[in-house]
Formats: structure tokens, C-alpha cells, sequence
DNA sequence: TGGATATATGCGCTTATGCGCATAATCGCA
DNA sequence: TGCGATTATGCGCATAAGCGCATATATCCA
């Protein structure tokens, strides 16, 4: 799961790459919060956290209705260095909401 | 161009990431070397060349009945910091040959 | 228990992606 | 000019990916 194909995979959608902005601040965002800012629907927000979590980037928890995502704590330092470096290239509208 | 999301798609296949692997050591390939290397077929492996060409990471140069294909030479500081982050991955079997 | 809120998922659809096959295009050389 | 070697590309196909809609599931609270 480490390989580098599956990652890249995991980052390569505009929605899941801007969610992981969001989520790069290191705290907790549940879907609804992600779904608002990203101007993403429902079910397809909550697919993309669930493509992120297979891909071991970050974890969930649930707290009472809602389910916090967070950027996964015990990462290999490689995948954190490619994702470090790819957030370092500036966002364009990749998910945006109003932008403002 | 320079969008993460481009960036990320074009690594994000196995032929092309493992091709990147081969032309990270700065130096031309050829097709034919490459699709030997990897074990692709020649239309593949010129049209995975050609979606990295497209996605600027490489440039190919025409030498007599070859194109040799390189790096791209001035690519933005955050694209480099990208794939040599990703090449840090230690590569599974990706695309290689008889892996020897 | 019942309703409201939040999230996940089955299903079908549309589009994108990767592939092989055959063929075209490019170039060197006899 | 014709042939061999190398690379690109048109075409059709199979599969993967992303999406919306509706519905199921989980949790809280009255």
C-alpha cells in the first residue's frame, strides 16, 4: 500500500487533493464541513474520504453523528515528504467554493 | 499546467512512473530502450511518453531514426520537489523488466 | 419510540483511461 | 527510389473512475 502508484492515485482528483488542504492543517473536519467548503455532494464526499482512508492517508472517527477525518497521524515519512511537496504548488480553483 | 492534479495523473500510472525512474538519472532514452526496460509494447510506450511529454515533464529531441526523450530541464522548482519526492518511494515492481 | 441530522452505500449511467492491432510517418542508408 | 528501423497515431474495445439518486445506517434528542 506504501507503493507510490496508489498514492498518487489517491491524491490525483481535484476534490480528494483539495480536502487534503483542508485536512493539512492537522485538525479534524467531519464530511459535512468538507462537503460545504468544496461545494461537493453528499455520497461523493463521502466516497472520495473513503478512497482517501483506503489509501491510508487518513483516519476516521466517529463522534456522535458525525465523522471527524484527520490526516493520518503515523504516516511513512516519504508519503508525507510527496505530500508536502504537492501541497506546496499552489491551489488553483481545484475545489473550491466561492473562493472568497 | 503546473495544477497538481495534471501532475499527479501523469505519475500516477506504473509504465510512466517507472519510466521517470529511468530518466531520473538525467541522461536520454530512446523508446526502444525504455519499452525494452519496462517490458511494454512500442504503441504504449510511445503514447505513455507522450502523456508525460504533454504533462511537461519530459521533452524528447528527434536523432536520426530515434526521439530520445529527457527530463525536462526547467521545470518548476515545486514539480521537481514532487517527483523527486515520489522517487524517493522505494519502487515496487512497478513496470519493471526481469527486474535483474 | 419517533424524528432530525449526518454519513455510507447499492445501483445504473456516463466518461475517462489504458490497451492492442494495424497503419502511417520519419529517417538513414544502399 | 526502396527498404529497414524507429516512433506516432487512428480505431475499436474493455475496464475503471466519478457521479447522482435513492436508500440504508448510525446517532442524538425530545
Amino acid at each position: 500500500m506504501t507503493d507510490a502508484t496508489s498514492l498518487l492515485s489517491a491524491l490525483a482528483e481535484p476534490t480528494r487533493l483539495a480536502a487534503i488542504r483542508i485536512l493539512a492543517d492537522g485538525g479534524e473536519h467531519c464530511v459535512c464541513e468538507l462537503m460545504l467548503q468544496l461545494g461537493a455532494t453528499q455520497s461523493r464526499m463521502s466516497r472520495h474520504m473513503a478512497a482517501l482512508k483506503a489509501a491510508g492517508l487518513v483516519t476516521d472517527r466517529r463522534d456522535a453523528q458525525w465523522v471527524r477525518y484527520r490526516m493520518t497521524a503515523d504516516m511513512a515519512l516519504e508519503v508525507r515528504a510527496v505530500i508536502d511537496a504537492v501541497l506546496a504548488i499552489p491551489a488553483r480553483a481545484d475545489g473550491l467554493r466561492t473562493a472568497a
